[in-house]
DNA sequence: CGAGAATTTGAAACATTATAACATTCTCTT
DNA sequence: AAGAGAATGTTATAATGTTTCAAATTCTCG
């Protein structure tokens, strides 16, 4: 029923990639924004593993790529991504991770499993209006949304006995 | 129609925190929790603004004190008062915030003014409904929930001559 | 009370994340 | 080819958070 699939369950992430830097050409090219060679390497980084990766992680593949690059280098390029819609910050993790809705207006909201690292994001609708309405029912004008849960994802087993999903009588 | 109402607007703010600490004393007795004198300083820090406070403020306050605090105590202190639901860390700004519905079981929202910097925790069911309908939707198991949200409070006016909060005809 | 256990705090060093400031190189336009 | 603007390189530093071990305090129970 939902419109979000899990996309990081067998699927095949080379094309994953692939996909996601060939929209990230399209959509800079329409926005007259240059995706240069340092941005589109830390772009095709990020989205190596659905698993948000932090500044410094990056620095050290570019680091393993040959290329000798600081700090700045990096946040700049992810300022540029995240400018342009392509990368999220993941504020409670302080790390990045590919935006899954590159292009589409969205709010999203981000669901992080604590047990494997995987962040799916979700463009839920529902979450945005319910705080649009909380927000306006104490004159708040919201600006940018942060919605970070964490929790255990469907791939993971429960720490213990505990159910997961319910039991599958159905 | 909200039962959130503005807590900073025009209160006595003396009795504002006072009431928070003696809260606090409750809610530590009643966990067996020794709010002990460092903690309860803190906490008085963090509640002496509606403005989140960085762990280095709180540092520096302690040092004002006369007490020459480093890093950890701090860090100590305000993960036993997160642990107790007193205080509530705000990911977006690396700050905290006094929990302003302490004692009672609530999944806060978080309203950030970029201008004056004062935050407002909101209790909203139907944000924390919509988020686990959503989670659940994808079979994920929320754990953590951290929704902040950046923009304008009301106390603020609009940067330029744009509407606030529409046209008061009522 | 008083010994031992557990919790809390002190203190020093260190790790991680992010930015400032300025010089240089690249790219596009004309 | 020249100039303007954008992007990157480089060095240093700021801001935030953690590890580790030692000392002090508080609790428990005989």
């Amino acid at each position: 029923m939902s419109a979000n699939a899990l996309p990081y369950r067998h699927h095949n992430h080379d094309a994953c990639i692939a996909d996601a830097l060939a929209d990230a050409k399209a959509i800079c090219q329409r926005q007259n924004a240059r995706l240069t060679a340092v941005r589109e390497r830390v772009l095709e980084l990020i989205w190596q593993s659905h698993r948000p990766l932090g500044a410094y992680d990056i620095l050290g593949m570019l680091a393993a790529d040959g290329h000798n690059a600081a700090p700045p280098t990096v946040y700049r390029a992810l300022d540029f991504l995240q400018q342009h819609g392509l990368v999220h910050r993941i504020a409670s993790l302080n790390a990045f991770i590919g935006c899954t809705h590159a292009g589409t207006r969205h709010q999203g909201m981000f669901l992080i499993c604590h047990s494997c690292g995987n962040v799916l994001e979700l463009s839920a609708p529902e979450v945005s209006d319910a705080i649009d309405v909380a927000s306006a029912d104490v004159g708040f004008q919201p600006d940018h949304v942060t919605v970070e849960v964490s929790g255990l994802c469907p791939e993971c087993p429960a720490p213990n006995g505990a159910l997961q999903n319910g039991p599958s009588h159905e």
